[in-house]
DNA sequence: CAGTGGTCTAGACCACGCT
DNA sequence: GCGTGGTCTAGACCACTGT
C-alpha cells in the first residue's frame, strides 16, 4: 500500500482551493466569490465543473449564490443565544411580580435583543387527538384530546423559528391559554402555565440537528447547506417533577443560533474529607 | 397577485416526488430507490436532471448513493442519546467509590451501550499557547502555556465523535493527567480532574450545528447530507463555580444522536400563598 | 444590455460491485 | 459483463440584477 490516495476530481480541487482562501481571510464574509464564468477560465474547466465547484461551497454554507450577483461567503457567527437560564429567569420573574402581566417582554424577544414590537408571531390552534407519540410523551393513553399551537416566530419580518406546543385539553380548555389572540404570553410559557395553577419544575430538552423539511426550507427561508436545530421540550410540574403537562418542538435555523445550557452539580460538602475517607487520594488545594 | 408561484423546475418536482414516498413509507429504510436510468425513463428527463434530483434527496440527509449498487434510503432514528445527566452520575461515583478507578467503564462507553473494549480512542496530547479565543475561555491572558488533547473517538471501528479538549499546564503538567498512556481514564473526566483535587461543580455547554468541514467529514465519515452538532464545553470548579478548569470542543455527526438536557427550577415553597401575595419573593431549595 | 446564476440536454469515459 | 454512480464536456435557453 504506497499510495491508496486517489486524485480528487477537479471540481473538489477548486472548491478545496477557494475552501482555504476564506478560511485564510482572503474572501472576507459578504466577498463575492469568482464568477462561474471565472473559475471556468480560471481553472481551464467546463461550466459544468465551474459550478459543481460552488455548489460544494454552498453546500459545506460556507458560501451562498444569488441569481444575477454572484456568488457570496456567508457570514458564520452565529449571533443569537439561547440560554436554558431563561427558564429560571422566568420563574424568577412570577415570584417576584406575580403572574400577572407586568413584563412585557418576552424570552424570545430577549434572546433577539430585540424589543418586542420588532418581532411577531403566527399562530394556529387547533384541538386533535394524541398520537401513539404524543401520548407516550405525556404518559397517558392515546386518543386523550390536547390542544396543538403552531407558532412561526419572526424577528423585523425575518422567520427565525417555528415550533409546536401540545397541552392537555382538559386543563388549558375554556381558559385565556386556549385562546390565540394571547398569544404571545407576556412572561412566556411557565408564566402562562403558573396562570393555571401548574408550577412548572423541570424543563426536559432533546436537542438534535439534521437538513431541514422542504417546507421547513420554504416557511424559515433557509439557504442550501444550513442545517436545523431540533429542540423536543417537555416542561414538568408536580411534586416529583414527573408530570408532563406542556410538549413541543421546535425548529431552529442552525446558522444564527447557539443553545447553551447550565448543568451545575451536586457537589458533597467537605470534598477533601469524602475522598480520603473513600479510599481515594487527593492533594487539597 | 393571483399566482408568485414560478413552476418548480422537473428536477425538484422529482425530488418532491420520491420524497414523499419515502415519507409515505413506500420507500422504507435501507431500500434501493430508481437508478438514474429508471428516473430518466419514468421521468423522461437526460441523466442531468435525474442525477441532479437524486442529489436533492442526499443534501436533504434522505437518501445516499453507493457506487455501483444504487441510491439507498438512510436510516433516519438517531440511536445514542447523551444526557447532561451524565455529570452528576460521574460525580455519584466519586462519592461513593472515591476517585481510584473502580469503575473501567466511561460515559462514553455507556452512551453506546457497548462494553468498554469495544470501543478505543486516538489521542495526541501537545502543550500550546493559549490563544485568544482560548485565553477568553480560560478567563486570562493570551499566551498561557496550555495542554491540548485531541481525541478521535471510535465505537467498533466507526468514528463517532472527535472533541480537543484544554487544561490548563501549570495544573496538569507532570502528572498522570498529562500521559496520555492513561486515557481513556476511568470514570471520565471529572473523576480525572478530582484526582488533582479539582472538584467540578458547573458545566456549561454551548451547542450549535452546521456543515462538517472537509477533514471532518473524511476522518468522521459524514455522509452528505448529514450535519455536525457541535459542543462548546467548559467545566468549572472553585467556591463560585466561575473558575473555568477545562475546555472542550466536541463535534458528533448528528445522525445518530440526541442530546439531553434536563433543567431543575427552584420553585418557592408556597405556590398559592406566593400567588396570592405577589410582590413577595420567595426562598430558593 | 451585459453578466449572473438556474435549468436542461446529449454525449463521453471512468471506477466500482455484483454475478 | 453489465449496471451502478462519479466526473467532465459543450452546448442551449431562461430569469434575474445591475448599470
Amino acid at each position: 500500500m504506497t499510495s491508496d490516495q486517489a486524485a480528487p476530481p477537479q471540481y473538489q480541487k477548486i472548491a478545496i482551493h477557494l475552501g482555504e482562501m476564506i478560511k485564510c481571510g482572503e474572501y472576507q464574509a459578504g466577498d463575492r466569490l469568482p464568477s462561474e464564468s471565472e473559475v471556468m477560465a480560471q481553472f481551464a474547466v467546463s461550466r459544468g465543473t465551474a459550478r459543481q465547484a460552488l455548489a460544494v461551497l454552498q453546500a459545506q454554507g460556507l458560501a451562498q449564490a444569488a441569481v444575477g450577483r454572484g456568488v457570496f461567503v456567508r457570514e458564520q457567527r452565529p449571533s443569537r443565544r439561547i440560554a436554558s437560564d431563561r427558564y429560571q429567569h422566568e420563574v424568577g420573574q412570577i415570584i417576584t411580580r406575580g403572574v400577572s402581566p407586568h413584563e412585557p417582554a418576552t424570552s424570545f424577544a430577549k434572546d433577539h435583543r430585540i424589543g418586542s414590537d420588532e418581532y411577531r408571531l403566527d399562530k394556529h390552534f387547533q384541538e386533535i387527538q394524541s398520537n401513539d407519540e404524543l401520548a407516550k410523551l405525556f404518559g397517558l393513553n392515546a386518543g386523550e384530546p390536547v390542544l396543538e399551537r403552531r407558532f412561526v416566530f419572526y424577528a423585523k419580518d425575518t422567520p427565525q423559528q417555528m415550533s409546536r406546543s401540545y397541552v392537555l385539553l382538559r386543563l388549558v380548555g375554556g381558559t385565556p391559554v386556549a385562546d390565540p389572540a394571547n398569544e404571545p404570553w407576556p412572561g412566556g410559557n411557565i408564566a402562562q402555565l403558573a396562570t393555571l395553577g401548574i408550577i412548572v419544575s423541570r424543563v426536559e430538552e432533546s436537542v438534535a440537528a439534521r437538513m431541514p423539511l422542504q417546507d421547513e426550507a420554504t416557511m424559515l427561508h433557509i439557504p442550501t447547506g444550513v442545517p436545523v436545530l431540533t429542540i423536543a421540550r417537555r416542561m414538568l410540574a408536580g411534586p416529583d417533577r414527573d408530570e408532563v403537562v406542556e410538549v413541543a418542538n421546535i425548529v431552529i435555523p442552525a446558522d444564527r443560533i447557539v443553545l447553551d445550557y447550565t448543568i451545575n452539580l451536586d457537589v458533597w460538602p467537605d470534598p477533601v474529607q469524602t475522598l480520603y475517607t473513600s479510599g481515594g487520594r487527593a492533594a487539597g488545594t
